[in-house]
DNA sequence: AAATAAAATGCAACAATGTTGCATACATGA
DNA sequence: TCATGTATGCAACATTGTTGCATTTTATTT
């Protein structure tokens, strides 16, 4: 599905800010930062315009938040548009990048009575197998 | 164990900015961000001193830092002073309280071919046995 | 107890991100 | 094409992170 069309399905407005963050991140095989969305990006808007473009695509679930710390945070399609289920985050701490990684499910959880879930993140942090390549 | 034995433990200058911040966590049964951790000193410092304070006690595996999203970041006591496996933490979305769940570990997970593994965050968000207690 | 060396602190300054209000520009359905 | 509801840009401000440097404090040595 072309970002256009993404965006007429969940009644969002197509603009070449919201088209071009979903096209960079759909062709990105690791979620992208603001930083990194901004250089794919040809047009130059405002960081008002990110920050709200961001948000209305979160809530709509097209894309999500992953925040590694709280001086990294990346965005990642959303489990709507790529039918995933929730799934693990792998950050490397070499190159900065951060993927899905599919293969690990965030684990079903059983938390004391009267506990209620929304959501369960399950982030690991290391060194992925590209950057151990390239060491030996 | 007291914060300033914790502290001379690690080979750490006593000083009461550390001590306060270890005694503000130690006292509590949820993770302090700094605000609720400045809240509870008797002395005021600098920005910059809590900053490198958390950065010291961090590394020194005093206290871990937890961040739930890049606007909400708490400390709690590290597994080095609590005799705790690698648990996971619980987000109250009412109360914004954070807590570690010791009967929830971290999973063992299994990556592909070339990945090392650092350190594994469970995240878990949602309504808390208190808040939803006060709701029925 | 005083001196000293090493380390912690306060202050200034700056970067990145989050956030809101408001005037203006734009997308889309009629 | 027009009208209207939105999105955007700009300004302004809050919070957190981060560094350099001068000053103060801790802990050790005399």
């Amino acid at each position: 599905m072309k970002p256009a069309d993404i965006l007429s399905t969940h009644n969002l407005k197509r603009t070449s800010c919201r088209e071009g963050i979903i096209n960079a991140i759909a062709l990105s095989e690791s979620a992208l930062s603001e930083q990194e969305i901004r250089n794919h990006l040809e047009g130059t808007y405002d960081r008002t315009t990110y920050f709200r473009s961001f948000k209305t695509l979160e809530d709509s679930g097209i894309i999500h938040k992953i925040v590694i710390d709280n001086q990294t945070i990346k965005y990642a399609l959303g489990s709507i548009i790529k039918e995933k289920r929730k799934h693990a985050h792998f950050y490397c701490s070499k190159c900065k990048k951060v993927k899905c990684m599919s293969s690990v499910l965030t684990p079903e959880v059983r938390l004391p009575e009267g506990y209620h879930i929304s959501e369960t993140e399950l982030i690991i942090k290391g060194t992925c197998n590209n950057c151990n390549c390239h060491d030996e």
